[in-house]
DNA sequence: AGTCGGATCCCCCGGAAGGGGCAGGAATTC
DNA sequence: GAATTCCTGCCCCTTCCGGGGGATCCGACT
């Protein structure tokens, strides 16, 4: 390895940084050359520092990581993008390759396990903590099932409207809903809008 | 203030205590005298270390902060529980208080925050993170508005349930069911179920 | 003793939801 | 160009839900 690994961490709790910042600070190759509490900072200073590594929490007020990670694909693509979460719902991993991220892995991970992901995703290897596979394959199936139109319907349904309200909204008849709607059921495998809309909340499909 | 504040960190994350231990290290007066990764070793590592303060993580696998606080209330009266979390839900500061919490601070807090925090409810007092108050007042109305009789309820209606099917399980009739279902839809300002199940799991009333 | 909230149960009713099958058109893929 | 997927729409039918009245019982609080 010819020269270090310059890395960029984003979080937006002070405690998760400093942690961080000793955590790496006792690898002799890596090295902190930034910090950021939220996803616009972290994408202008990425733009700015270009790090090969952005260590990237998920869930931040304002812009979110997801987004943060798209923006900063598309505007420093040389970087590598790590999610780092204490969340191992389901969407999330899928939400996070989609949006570019080269890596994912938890903040319960081991010490070492976070070193080795840092080294693959800066040789621009992609790394997915083993701990997520299983979810992973349950879940897919269960979010990537919905197309996008489902999905919407969905969301709206989680705000308590009937069919005919989503149509209005929609511009759409109130038997397309229906038939959406009893799609989505079969695919969730739930026998109730009201079910639905739980399995949905508490997999992240919508919010 | 005659001796050291003694403390006990406990939080499912590596990185967390890591980064908690290095910003406690920086204060002459508070000392580490252990660590914990679960509800249950914390309990058990209290009984035996006996610190002033804990400082607990709420969400963790296996048993969570709220229980692991209730059974060192009970178990070790002297020591004050500060839960320390990321999660600014409406329901859990009320929850934590109850299970005997004395103070609540987020993990978004800056640094000094969280020292007069630890100072504070080492000396007996509460503390509360004033960043919480407006959240706070908004929301115990809402679940403190559902009798322990409708939660139930409700939950079971997350899971899909007709009124039927919850009549069945609770051993009451149909029509009381919609009783309170009905009572739920007009305390959640809801005008359906699946708006009322949504609510409830966004605000974590229910799981 | 009286009042209040909570839990329980009952009736009625209109409208919504759930379940089934079916089918055209557009876009994509092979 | 054939096949597939998705969005869209329509039919029929049964069941469930939401909203409106009520009522009774019990325990807790005052």
């Amino acid at each position: 390895m010819p020269r270090d690994i310059t890395c960029l961490i984003v979080d937006d709790h002070e405690v998760v940084r400093e942690g961080l910042r000793l955590s790496l600070s006792r690898a002799s190759h890596i090295r902190v050359v930034g910090e950021a509490s939220d996803g616009a900072s972290a994408v202008a200073l990425t733009e700015r520092r270009r790090p090969n590594v952005v260590i990237m929490d998920v869930r931040m007020p304002g812009m979110d990581g997801l987004q943060a990670t798209r923006e900063i694909n598309e505007k420093v693509p040389e970087t590598s993008v790590l999610l780092f979460t204490a969340h191992n719902e389901r969407s999330l991993l899928g939400r996070g390759l989609e949006a570019g991220a080269k890596g994912y892995i938890l903040k319960e991970a081991p010490h070492q396990t976070l070193l080795r992901a840092i080294e693959k995703v800066a040789e621009g290897e992609g790394y997915v903590d083993p701990a997520l596979m299983p979810t992973f394959l349950n879940s897919r199936d269960k979010e990537d099932m919905l197309t996008a139109r489902e999905r919407e319907i969905l969301q709206l349904l989680a705000d308590g409207m009937s069919n005919v309200e989503v149509a209005g909204r929609l511009f759409i008849s109130q038997e397309t809903v229906k038939s959406h709607v009893r799609h989505i059921l079969a695919k969730l495998e739930a026998d109730t809008r009201t079910h639905a809309v739980a399995i949905a909340l508490r997999e992240s499909i919508i919010d």
